[in-house]
DNA sequence: TTGCTTGCAAAGGATTTGCAACATG
DNA sequence: CATGTTGCAAATCCTTTGCAAGCAA
């Protein structure tokens, strides 16, 4: 799978005249294999626990092709920042997130995917994407507010 | 309504030992007064018609208390710049947004409202609030697209 | 008066870009 | 070898902050 995606990429950089390079290679690699919602920083650290000598804006322009590739997914939980996430071998899905101590969930429900193209459609709009972030608080921090 | 947005906004300043000035009862007047998803630049521009010697900080600091005061609501489009639109008024609701022409329609969805917090619930969560955007093109440019 | 407000300019934080040296196909 | 690519630092963009002067209560 990681392979395949690294791949995916290759033939995503032939395609537009670009070249793979260890860096990219490298990079590619360390997001693949850390989950959850990461931001630049995290993955320019991550990196760089590898080879110390790429440098912050490789991974920005990364982080851009990859989103090109289609392998990148960019969300924006409201902090200012942006937090990437992994597609390749994820489904569409949107988010929990919990207000207290900021973890994620992922996921999806089938009605409501099916009520947003009935909703669009009523409006003649026809849909490309969504975004949906559900906030609240998570089971441990609801305990904690209770005691 | 204006008068009463207003006389809620002093009654937030008041009671948290703040004041009001020209300058915030213009920015305050300018907000209400038009619709849709403004830009604090676009604000900014707004006030300065009526009082050029208005700064930008200004305008970025009542933004922020209109927040804290409950009258403005901040969305992200996924631009990079920070938009608000007034809640005064408005009832909650979701977007539907034209990736063509950028243009947006307010929409709520009372099945998709009740799904979500099941939902939620499901996975042990507390909905505290939710933002949901559908992007994709609106009728207008589904009618140019196909010429 | 007291101390909140203002405009300005400088500071900040995230992301982008110009450039000379370097590597890939 | 011709071009894409890299790291660095400088540059941008949006937003926040420090400060001295100004104004509301």
């Amino acid at each position: 799978m990681k392979a395949n995606a690294k791949g995916i990429f290759e033939e995503f950089l032939g395609g537009k005249g670009l070249r793979m390079t260890k860096q990219r290679a490298l990079i590619l690699a360390s997001f693949l294999k850390k989950e959850g919602h990461m931001t630049s920083e995290e993955l320019h650290e991550t990196v760089k626990a590898k080879d110390p000598s790429v440098g912050r804006a490789t991974v920005y322009r990364m982080l851009k092709l990859m989103k090109e590739a289609g392998l990148a997914h960019e969300v924006d939980f409201g902090e200012g920042i942006a937090r990437y996430e992994h597609k390749y071998g994820h489904a569409h899905h949107d988010h929990l997130i919990c207000l207290r101590c900021g973890r994620t969930r992922e996921v999806v429900d089938e009605g409501i995917e099916g009520l947003q193209e009935k909703l669009a459609s009523r409006y003649g709009f026809s849909l490309t994407s969504h975004k949906m972030d559900l906030y609240g608080l998570c089971p441990e921090c609801r305990k904690k507010q209770k005691k």
